[in-house]
DNA sequence: TACTAACCTGTACG
DNA sequence: ACGTACAGGTTAG
């Protein structure tokens, strides 16, 4: 099934792309990663690799044919065809996520902007300029005062530690995506700023974890929305408990590739709302 | 254990 | 214009 690559940027799951005409442009880690929209299969990058960013080995019609347990799934699918998960770089995915909460797209966006043009290298790409996402080590050394002057607010704690938690190697990428689902997401939840939603985010996109599946306000309206009576709630925020409890039944529905659902469920409620993207 | 207020910062509303 | 509300949550009490 074609990559629909506008779908699949402006689905919330990523935040330093940019285009230029028909070409998107991300940062990934270290690198920069430039993919055509018309043709999504050729991915050039500025550092060479050959990672599988589509995710074109979760055999994506498999995918689709399990979530689809009911008539909103098989709506959105086709409504979003070609939609996918990215796979993404999990150090920068968890500094993004940390500096996600309680914020709003254009925040996040201009907030990691600006930490990979004060720590990030400076690199030429297809004649543009670009800053990569800074290793673990540079980011760790950053001071308070230049953190917040990335726009952080009272994040910049949780940026440090978290920072200096990866750089020390207590918490490590590779292990954790060897690790299984709640044995990743204790390790994560150890981090301060790291709460259910945002460790749910990281797994998804960065640790191979299919079965994360975040519980953000926006998945919660989207729940209400579409599934009411199927899923239990009280109110509309969600409680440490709850969140376990909810994600559970999740799972049991929808199966072992929740996560794809959460990815459609979130561009739903937010195009129906008419939200902006990058 | 369970619930709630406070929280940087930028922007969209009235 | 200018204040107020609120945003992809988490922590501390």
């Amino acid at each position: 099934m074609q990559i629909n690559l506008d779908h699949t940027i402006n689905s919330g799951q990523v935040f330093l792309w940019e285009k230029f005409d028909s070409v998107w442009y991300g940062i990934n880690g270290g690198d920069v990663l430039a993919v055509d929209a018309d043709n999504p299969k050729l991915v050039s990058s500025f550092v060479k690799s050959d990672y599988d960013l589509f995710r074109d080995n979760d055999e994506f019609n498999h995918v689709i044919k399990s979530i689809s347990k009911d008539k909103t799934i098989k709506d959105a699918t086709r409504k979003f065809s070609g939609l996918r998960l990215m796979r993404q770089d999990p150090f920068q995915c968890y500094i993004s996520f940390i500096a996600s909460s309680n914020s709003n797209l254009q925040n996040i966006k201009s907030s990691l902007k600006n930490i990979t043009k004060k720590f990030g290298d400076k690199v030429k790409f297809n004649n543009k300029e670009f800053y990569t996402f800074p290793e673990p080590k540079k980011l760790a050394k950053a001071t308070k005062q230049e953190l917040l002057s990335c726009g952080l607010g009272y994040r910049v704690p949780f940026v440090m530690k978290a920072s200096n938690l990866v750089s020390t190697s207590h918490i490590d990428f590779d292990y954790l995506k060897k690790a299984d689902y709640l044995t990743a997401k204790e390790s994560l939840l150890q981090v301060f700023g790291i709460g259910d939603k945002v460790a749910d985010c990281i797994l998804l996109f960065s640790l191979e974890k299919l079965e994360a599946f975040p519980l953000d306000r926006w998945i919660i309206r989207s729940l209400q929305q579409y599934y009411p009576g199927r899923f239990s709630f009280e109110g509309k925020t969600i409680t440490k408990n709850k969140y376990q409890t909810l994600h559970q039944e999740i799972v049991q529905y929808f199966g072992p590739y929740a996560g794809y659902c959460q990815q459609f469920l979130f561009k739903l409620i937010r195009e129906s709302n008419q939200k902006k993207w990058l």
